[in-house]
DNA sequence: AGACTGAGTTCGAAATCCGAACTCAGTAGT
DNA sequence: ACTACTGAGTTCGGATTTCGAACTCAGTCT
């Protein structure tokens, strides 16, 4: 039983996991990263692109930023404007949307999807492990375990 | 820009990562996930472990039920009961969710973490890479690109 | 002046979420 | 036979979130 160690429990100040769930865990916060990786900024862009409602994106735009994956950035000063850029932090999340995008791909029913991802050199579709640098090996998940920040579980 | 290719207009039936979301992407169904891969089964541990409203549990598990990535169980006769097991789809989740207790144990804020995530022979933290079987190497986000099914991009 | 742009805000209606209490079939104890 | 208990839900009314459409506001363009 992997993922143990990641444990929470009712009431607690929630694993960071869920910490992490309550900022990125609705319908458009994940897609709004996807924007941002395909480089969209501006306000107006993620409304048409994602057709999210204008009010929801102002709260989820300003969420995203308290939380440090988007930072505003005013890029222009006669009429004052602002854009949304990744951060490094949500940079970071990219191997999660990776890991959805794949899942979508291989198990979503509704609508096949006409892309797939490819490792570019190659062109070959890509799977995703886990490498681990001291043994210098890939893994799946059976090989994954939790374990309190400096002790065993 | 990376991750082109998998886009979306507003209006259109929607990429597949979208559909997607509109089945995981909400602050219970990965946690529903993760509880299933620490082997909760059962409606009332659901409950209790993730402090879920009940009737936001029953219409969330009807929901990964029906997306093929819980299956619902009847594991007892006399009083008939039914529990809520991970499909393999279900489980193929996990990569995802590994990403994101990753980044959570990066980044998140407010809660420290106080676990982390190895590889259970050796111990080491793992870090999460995507895999070319063709070139036999892992290799990072910036090395990935989505293609059509069958053509360029 | 009048139209347009970009980044929002305001509005009321509709959909979701919540906790608490209830149901219903069967089991266990006295 | 009566009571308490279990597990998997359902029902309730109230609070919160979401929605689309229309509005604002500063500045620019023609």
């Amino acid at each position: 039983m992997y993922l143990r160690g990641v444990m929470n429990q009712q009431g607690q100040p929630g694993s960071a996991i869920e910490e992490t769930l309550r900022v990125v865990g609705d319908r458009w916060s994940i897609l709004l990263v996807r924007a941002g990786l395909r480089g969209i900024r501006r306000f107006d862009d993620f409304c048409d692109d994602l057709g999210i409602a204008r009010p929801v994106l102002t709260e989820r735009l300003r969420r995203l930023v308290k939380f440090g994956i988007f930072e505003r950035v005013r890029y222009q000063d006669k009429p004052v404007r602002y854009e949304y850029r990744l951060t490094e932090a949500g940079l970071a999340l990219s191997p999660a949307l990776v890991a959805l995008v794949r899942w979508s791909e291989e198990y979503s029913q509704e609508v096949s999807s006409e892309t797939t991802l490819v490792h570019a050199p190659c062109g070959t579709e890509l799977e995703q492990a886990f490498w681990c640098r001291s043994c210098q090996t890939t893994f799946g998940p059976h090989a994954v375990r939790g374990v309190g920040v400096n002790g065993e579980s």
